[in-house]
DNA sequence: TACAAATATACACTTATCTGCATAACTAAT
DNA sequence: ATTAGTTATGCAGATAAGTGTATATTTGTA
């Protein structure tokens, strides 16, 4: 198989992991059936475009992510759009913790402005 | 077709439009038959990820391109979209403590997956 | 160890792409 | 209008993915 059969797979696979989903719970939602599913995850057939459309749908990314190489370090000093797009991938318990903090942020921000205001006037 | 073939081969020939070669060029560089390659730039055919891969070499892109909207990835989170906006009305100070904080989360986030990866082998 | 869930493999069959080749249809320029 | 270049279409055979069903095999756990 081709190296980019080999990173598909690998990202579909780290995907289900990711989402902690069983094959049969991916194969349900994808009706793509298991058998099929998990020669895909091991690299033994090609999945066409309309089989990774159903799994993207599933794993809720954009196809292109099944072509991505998750290189570790290329992501240090993304511009603002990228890290968007990363904080998606997060775990729903770590996105809130950093929207909390971005909120925390914010508020302390319009409090100073207030207070401001006050002392201002 | 489905709309992502249709946008596939959409990709395709504008790509082979910026590079201002013709389907015999194209073809001639990545033994695609020429006729196989006109059926793909029309969305007759769902191209094969082994197809993608000759035609992303030519092209000299990832075949991750063939599946972005404009050439640009866009399947983003809205509404975090709007709080990334927030962040910057902030203080330069804060918004870099923000930032620190989200590349901690991700760079976490990639260290657990790579653990992963080792596990599962 | 034994049992259950999850995953991998097997087989027959269907469907679709890929290829090679041929040729039609379209385009542009002389 | 004719020619040359480009692109679209047709067809038959080869190859490979998709499906359904069933069954090994592995993994986790009591």
């Amino acid at each position: 198989m081709s190296k980019v059969v080999q990173l598909v797979s690998e990202n579909i696979k780290r995907l289900r992991g990711f989402k902690k989903l069983s094959q049969k719970e991916v194969c349900n939602a994808s009706s793509v059936p298991q058998g099929q599913y998990s020669r895909i995850e091991n690299g033994k057939v090609e999945p066409s475009i309309s089989t990774l459309e159903k799994l993207a749908k599933v794993f809720e990314v954009s196809i292109a992510e099944f072509f991505k190489v998750n290189g570790v370090n290329e992501d240090v000093n993304l511009p603002l759009l990228e890290k968007i797009k990363l904080i998606d991938t997060l775990d729903k318990e770590e996105q809130q913790a950093l929207f909390k903090m971005i909120d925390l942020a914010i508020a302390n921000k319009r409090m100073k402005e207030n207070l401001q205001n006050i002392i201002d006037q």
